[in-house]
DNA sequence: GCTGATCCTGACCAATTGGTCAAATAATTG
DNA sequence: CAATTATTTGACCAATTGGTCAGGATCAGC
């Protein structure tokens, strides 16, 4: 039965701030709370990255987080609350550097920056990366509304700047957006794909080194694409 | 109780042809035969794409097949084997222009080929390759043994190739693998992040122009940042 | 049309799931 | 320390899940 997703959906979609449980709301929060929202919330981004919304259950996540299911429930009333304060928590790191991309600085300097931070992000918080490329695979159910309004307009305002840069002939000629999903794509894979990564260059994980090399590689690639050369 | 992966896990890595419900086999096919699994491993496709392996149900690709539960499973003994045709079957597909990278031919012209074939395959078959992506994102717990066997010795292989390209100086100086992670991840993006795209794009769904688009964009970038230059 | 194999289904089951609730325990406050 | 509030849990439930099974429908070959 199709319709059975419908109300995850729905419910997730309605509001931001799906009811919570007395213990949340927007109040002041005890040390006990804060501790344990926290450990929630940690347990549910490895639950979530590793099984989607669906796949994921709350005596994994309560497990994980080593508490009891109605101890999980006492802080996010539901699984759809959970899922969403995770995604939430995700963008704001996310979108960090992307807003910090300044159009006076120098082009491949603030590409470079870039670049860096969206890989160091990748090696921090792979599992967060995860969820997120979870949630967009299954067409967004829950963060749809958000990607075609805020996101739409932040990278509408970035992709102004790399124009600007384009047509000042500081930056070759290429689609803005393009170019942004292109940054986003390389650099994420390494947190998305880490196990096809790993497999293929027989590794058990990433190391500094490799993320060292991943850097130089993406940045050496793209910005030698993207920089006016000598006759220019 | 995060045990509950393992008997899947177990049974699907166990063999390539776990045993399969008398209908199977490997004998011939019937023609009604033929045309249910074809339906069937569409449907998986599709529910498997949107909700990964966990989250799907067998309900759901019945429906989605127009069939009876019962009669996916007299085609497919177990969701495990579903999941496993579903992921060989594109795997065909996948691999094919990436083998067909040539060691004689001209770097630009073999790459943008290869490129080209991607993102075909991206607008072709996104379900596809979503189910591919949810796979590894999840740990790969199928793949993960092909994964470090035999694609990793064809990218070896095929690392090679672009080795020799840059040692007799047709192309510039990169690391092959992360060369060949570049492109998967800029193209594969398309099919994987197709709702955040549309989304950020203002757009209802990509369209051939779109993809046109794309190709030339992402061929520019990554081309122009991996020819030798003028003065080389 | 008869026969055997293939194909299909309703009804069913045991296990798992998200979520509830009353009652117990620990903090906090007066 | 007594009272109030915040935190935690075992036991429970209705719904959903993957999978089975006995029997019915349909087909191919004779």
């Amino acid at each position: 039965m199709t319709s059975m997703l419908t109300p995850e959906r729905a419910a997730a979609t309605r509001g931001a701030k799906a009811r919570k449980s007395k213990a949340q709301g927007s109040g002041p929060k005890t040390r006990i709370q804060a501790r344990n929202e926290a450990r929630i919330l940690d347990a549910a981004q490895q639950v979530f990255a590793e099984h989607g919304f669906r796949g994921a259950t709350v005596d994994q996540i309560a497990a994980r987080a080593k508490m009891s299911k109605p101890n999980v429930h006492y802080y996010f009333k539901r699984k759809t609350d959970l899922y969403l304060a995770v995604l939430l928590r995700t963008l704001d790191i996310w979108l960090e550097p992307f807003r910090g991309l300044d159009p006076e600085g120098d082009p491949e300097r603030e590409l470079r920056r870039y670049i860096s931070a969206k890989i160091r992000f990748s090696r921090e918080y792979p599992t967060a990366s995860r969820v997120f490329a979870t949630e967009i695979l299954q067409g967004a159910p829950v963060l749809k509304r958000y990607l075609g309004t805020d996101l739409r307009q932040l990278v509408d305002r970035k992709a102004q700047v790399i124009r600007h840069w384009v047509a000042t002939g500081r930056l070759a000629e290429v689609d803005p957006h393009h170019l942004v999903f292109l940054i986003w794509a390389a650099t994420q894979h390494y947190a998305d794909f880490e196990t096809q990564v790993t497999a293929v260059l027989g590794k058990k994980s990433l190391t500094k080194d490799d993320f060292e090399r991943i850097e130089d590689s993406v940045c050496r690639v793209i910005l030698r694409g993207l920089l006016p050369r000598g006759e220019d």
